[in-house]
RNA sequence: GGCGGUGUAGCUCAGCGGCAGAGCAGGGGUCUCAUAAGCCCCGUGUCGGAGGUUCAAUUCCUCCCACCGCCA
């Protein structure tokens, strides 16, 4: 028994300059399957993804659409929240950086650093490229231009705001030395540190609003408004209602970040050095994934064939595609994504072993049924409970290192092992031998366990058939209920009970007495002769004193009863399905 | 140019001082409950190259080559 603990995950605010796309949705993918995967263990989770919606592309992109930036980033922001209800996402909450209470939460810790003398205003000049939003330095430029755009540069002199990152240089060093899993994985710490070996600068946070009209003014200098990272990182504390709301104070200290390694350096030095800044305790871990490299080429957002790939989930279905993302892609490093890979994993993994496990299974639980007296477990079937509990140590130690291609590997492990334990134990050679009823119905008890443990374990990563299975799981332990007509061939009351009669039913071949509450809406005159449905399977049960082998079906609404009855004739003993 | 990473079976990768591993693909066999699925069997690969340390190196060190990342 652990103690059930708090955990607040977030995905990146995507900026809605794009369509979703692969790194979206795989992003996303993979925080729900956490976020799923931390509920089911117990947890209080809360979930977070939104949109960052502010800056100049998302201006020019607007006034190029004819159509207000607000509108345009409402467009977008909606295809996300969309494409999120598509893949089944369980976020909590969708927070918009356009949203007054994230604005509200950005100026208030704005003028909170301005007040403690965290932020200062610089002269500075350089060579600005406005594709890219940001000055280059002198080494940098090729040919006089911009080395991403190869657009002529413009030389501007202004004053902005800054950010003193520098002084918190040694404090982020040392933090991220004694907490060897603050950034994960290693490759990515590795790289941290060795940026932070060089001095680090303070951090440009304003831009003019004769520049950039499209953002949060300062609180303190409405002539500027907040420049991209203070203005986006802080989404992940607003979305809380920020310092003082109780749900704040509740996951804030839990919070764990999810991101693509294209942002890795904002969250791993800005981010931290803000919230030291802010007074605020940093985050737990940083989790950083990689690229999917698409047709040989690396992954870019302008690319059509990200796109494409995420078309592949309306062809091959949610659960195929959140199952290739996950079990193909090591987290943290880069990963191929093709639709032949794509195939392959489908007919080997969800097919062949999965998909072929649950159709056997189902087929055999509901041939032979799993009643009767099961046999001891043998060595064969207890291994298989074995198996399910390590298989769950093992998924529970690779999820807490976000490894989730090392989960779904060990569970399908297990899989193995269940299709090995079939065939090994046999059950259909088995229900053809009379004397071993008892071991078959061990044997379909043993699969049906595995199934439902199945059943619960996919849950996570494959939500739309593990709910199929639990199902297949739960009817094939559900004790199926036999139903027969029965003609009522005597009705006298239970002593000293007012609700209680007592009947006897023939069966055609047998009769029963069977005790139902049906006294305060039928005189027992009224019942004999009647023909009636009733459940014939049950354990006997002492009502009263009187023993019952069945029970008559009745409905009843609002103080009224009805028993079932037929509208045609049957003979007594008549099956009813 | 500086720092770091990677290079292992056809493919994707694990192993990281003690007789080279897994999954997929491929070949063979077998069962019939099952989705032409399952299960069983089949891998001598200069562990990128060259040197070195060691009783012993894929594993540690040095240099080189190739690719990648971060920084400039």
């Amino acid at each position: 028994m652990t103690a059930r603990s708090t955990f607040y995950l977030t995905t990146p605010i995507y900026y809605v300059n794009a369509a979703p796309h692969l790194g979206h949705a795989y992003t996303t993918i993979i925080a729900d399957a956490m976020a799923r995967y931390r509920r089911l263990a117990g947890d209080d989770v809360w979930f977070l993804t939104g949109t960052d919606e502010h800056g100049d592309k998302i201006a020019q992109a607007a006034a190029r659409a004819g159509v207000s930036p607000q509108a345009y980033a409402d467009e977008i922001s909606s295809a996300f929240r969309a494409a999120w209800g598509g893949l089944g996402i369980t976020h909590n909450d969708f927070i918009r950086t356009t949203e007054p209470r994230h604005q509200k939460v950005v100026q208030a810790i704005l003028q909170a650093l301005r007040d403690a003398g965290e932020i200062y205003l610089d002269k500075y000049g350089g060579n600005y490229c406005f594709g890219c939003e940001r000055f280059y330095t002198d080494k940098e430029i090729v040919d006089g231009k911009c080395p991403d755009h190869r657009t002529p540069l413009t030389y501007i002199e202004e004053e902005n705001y800054f950010f003193k990152m520098s002084k918190y240089q040694g404090w982020l060093i040392e933090h991220i030395e004694r907490h060897p899993d603050f950034i994960r994985p290693e490759r990515y710490r590795n790289e941290i540190l060795g940026f932070l070996r060089d001095p680090l600068q303070d951090l440009s946070i304003s831009r003019p609003r004769t520049r950039l009209e499209w953002g949060i003014p300062l609180p303190f200098d409405d002539t500027y408004v907040t420049y991209v990272w203070f203005d986006a990182l802080i989404n992940y504390v607003s979305a809380l209602g920020g310092p003082g709301d109780a749900r704040f104070e509740k996951f804030w200290p839990h919070v764990q970040h999810l991101i693509g390694k294209d942002i890795l350096k904002p969250h791993a030095v800005y981010w931290p050095c803000m919230l030291k800044a802010a007074g605020l305790p940093v985050y737990t871990h940083l989790n950083v994934h990689g690229y999917w490299n698409i047709g040989g080429g690396k992954m870019s957002k302008s690319v059509g064939n990200v796109v494409e790939a995420l078309a592949l989930k309306d062809r091959y279905g949610n659960d195929a595609f959140r199952y290739f993302v996950m079990r193909e892609m090591a987290f943290g490093l880069d990963a191929a994504f093709s639709e032949e890979a794509f195939v392959g994993r489908l007919n080997a993994d969800l097919a062949n072993d999965l998909g072929n496990l649950v159709a056997r299974a189902t087929t055999l639980l509901a041939g032979f049924g799993t009643g009767g007296d099961a046999g001891a477990p043998d060595a064969g079937d207890q291994e298989v409970a074995r198996a399910a509990a390590e298989a769950r140590r093992l998924v529970d130690a690779a999820m807490e290192e976000f490894a989730f291609q090392r989960a779904l590997a060990e569970i399908w492990a297990f899989i193995g092992a269940v299709n090995r334990y079939v065939d090994a134990t046999q059950p259909w050679a088995l229900a053809k031998a009379p004397a071993r009823r008892g071991r078959l119905a061990r044997v379909l008890l043993t699969l049906a366990d595995a199934l439902q443990w199945l059943g619960i374990m996919l849950g996570p990563f494959l939500p739309d058939a593990a709910a199929k299975i639990r199902v297949a799981a739960g009817d094939a332990r559900a004790p199926r209920v036999e139903l027969r007509v029965a003609e009522v061939v005597a009705a006298e009351p239970v002593p000293k009970s007012k609700k209680l009669l007592k009947l006897t039913v023939s069966l055609g071949d047998e009769q029963r007495t069977m005790v139902a509450g049906i006294a305060e809406h039928y005189a027992p005159a009224d019942l004999v002769g009647k023909k009636v449905v009733v459940v014939v399977n049950l354990e006997p049960a002492k009502l009263m004193g009187v023993e019952s082998n069945g029970m008559v079906l009745a409905g009843s609404a609002d103080g009224k009863l009805a028993i079932l009855t037929l509208d045609r004739d049957l003979p007594p003993g008549a099956k009813v399905r």
